[in-house]
DNA sequence: CTACTTCTTGAAAGCGCTTTCACAGAATAA
DNA sequence: TTATTCTGTGAAAGCGCTTTCAAGAAGTAG
């Protein structure tokens, strides 16, 4: 019985044409066993003899069975399966550690199932929401700005990766960049090469990272001896017009200034596009140092000098803990460095 | 009863404490109405007196009940997702379209299951199963490497939507590109200004897209009454290395050329990187003109000139598309136009 | 040869929800 | 008044799978 279901085969896949499903049953009756037994072969649960075993497959390979996830999940009470809340889908270096979290997930039976939080705390509580919702069985969670509190309450139900973001009592289940640090090497960096003038366009300054790296940033120039000077601190988003738009305003007030630290590369390009227009050039006029090190940072014209994540190794081991803290382990995480990457964007002050 | 599961309540959503998940149930011996009864007031399938309706409705609010997607999803046989095969988390154009996909989706009581498919035949087969074993409802399949025949297969029992794929005898459910006038607008508009000598930097020509635009390159070309020269074209791979190869490779054998119309706006950045190395300007040595227009094609040195497609739009169309035809609607989808937008790339040929 | 494990197996009880069925009671028609 | 149709409702039967339970077969020990 069973043969009544109509296959076609294609390239190896087969794919059952009545939209009719096979079921664990259609191969128990197919291949002489009981539903317990297919399903102990499956899950390679128990011992199941060599006959019936090969029977089984067998009938699994000429239907070409294919569990039904929900059957699963809904017995099971687990549903192989993590969320991932990125922030926005196309935001460049978010996406590299998604891959990184793609690539770790892939082969473990584990699928990644994804909601985006644009950064802000209610959509992002809803996204988990929704995520719980769907069953997941593991959360990672990339920035963002939901509350301590909220993410604490997940973590008591839920095992739970933080990347990119510090919650107090979470830090050993968090995956951290350590912005300060490379703000600070940013900044080094361009002290070292003789600027004293060294504007800072910081990120929003309601995240944790900006904050961060504006301290890395102080504190490098506090330690050679460099008076700060508010007036070559713009406030950014993150994105490249607010680039270019804290540059105009240096331009716009008179300000004097040979390097700008952006912190993140997008805000470089930005600046990087105003100082075009006004025929300024880098590096021989000004230094730019980005944050980041996007793909694209390596084909700027000329190519950006900035600080370096490990973005998809992040993601990876972001991949490998969650799937550690769903199988019970304690997680440990190696913490990350920057590292600062010198291109042509940066020269020795004239 | 139902009040033995310990809840708290943090920001407006509650958080069940008890890994134990509450049931249509409890909510049912909670507001004293049978199973059936919450069951058809949560899904307004059947007329239910006022004071029942208040009942359930009240004991849902106060246990904070969450249906089990699985059991949701395996008593109706449907899953309110729909698949989303991508081809890289991280390819710019390809998640402008996502982001549109998922806009479009938002509200409509559906979300979106990822998976990515890296331009490879197989993999791409292997995500698709992975979405279907999910069992999604409607399946969004972008670009990519698979047969047509597989794509017909899948289309033949689930609804889908092709984006930037040509399928024969699923056009009607497509949401097409139109690569070949986009690169005959790009080509144009270097002959108008006086080129002769132009270099196309092609895509990975077993993409369709890829040979649709050098075929758009060729016709402009042919128009414009320009001898076509091979040694003109190369071939790149769409990411922006190759488009550093196909410059350094051009200088190489001495090639003459006064523009560049490369294949996307990632292999633009390649050749422009190439361009600067060897010291030559653009657009006044030597005049550029990418493809996709992407949101950092506006903040290159100097912005890009390339052809515009509505990727956001084309992802909700996409999602509006799907959500029609898991509703049993027929497709109908405009065509989107390829629009050239002219930065500074591109200058008269001296 | 009997008594006690150990294997292998099928039957059956859920997992949490939707939906059909049947049945009161109310409303309408005759 | 009686016959007929609605309405609102609960009981119960699945959806496809996992897992517990119990039992027969088989092996080991005394």
């Amino acid at each position: 019985m069973g043969g009544m279901k109509a296959l076609s085969y294609s390239k190896g896949v087969i794919v059952s044409q009545s939209s009719q499903q096979i079921t664990m049953q259609d191969i128990a009756t197919q291949s002489g066993v009981s539903l317990s037994t297919v399903s102990r072969v499956l899950n390679g649960s128990e011992n199941v003899s060599q006959e019936k075993q090969a029977a089984v497959m067998a009938a699994v390979e000429a239907l070409n069975y294919r569990p039904n996830v929900f059957a699963q999940g809904l017995a099971r009470g687990a549903s192989r399966t993590v969320g991932v809340l990125t922030q926005h889908i196309s935001a460049p270096f978010f996406d590299a550690i998604l891959d990184g979290v793609l690539a770790g997930l892939r082969g473990t039976g584990y699928s990644p199932l994804f909601a985006d939080g644009l950064w802000r705390a209610d959509r992002e509580e809803r996204s988990i929401q929704l995520l719980l919702d769907r069953q997941v069985d593991g959360l990672i969670v990339l920035g963002g700005a939901t509350s301590n509190c909220f993410l604490r309450e997940i973590a008591a139900q839920k095992p739970l990766v933080l990347v990119g973001r510090v919650v107090p009592e979470l830090t050993h289940q968090s995956v951290l960049f350590d912005d300060f640090k490379g703000a600070y090497l940013a900044t080094q960096h361009l002290i070292e090469l003789g600027h004293r003038q060294i504007v800072h366009i910081t990120g929003i300054l309601e995240h944790e990272d900006a904050l961060l790296r504006k301290k890395g940033y102080l504190q490098a120039l506090e330690d050679a001896g460099i008076p700060i000077n508010d007036n070559l601190i713009l406030e950014g988003n993150f994105v490249e017009q607010s680039g270019v738009l804290a540059v105009e305003m240096l331009f716009n007030r008179g300000q004097l200034f040979s390097a700008i630290f952006a912190a993140n590369d997008q805000m470089a390009y930005g600046a990087r596009l105003a100082l075009y227009r006004r025929g300024i050039r880098v590096p021989e006029d000004v230094s730019l140092v980005g944050y980041d090190d996007l793909v694209h940072s390596a084909y700027t014209t000329p190519p950006l000098t900035t600080i370096h994540q490990p973005a998809f190794q992040m993601g990876e081991v972001a991949a490998n803990t969650i799937l550690g803290l769903i199988g019970g382990e304690q997680p440990e995480i190696a913490p990350f460095k920057a590292e600062l990457i010198v291109r042509n964007s940066t020269a020795r002050h004239r």
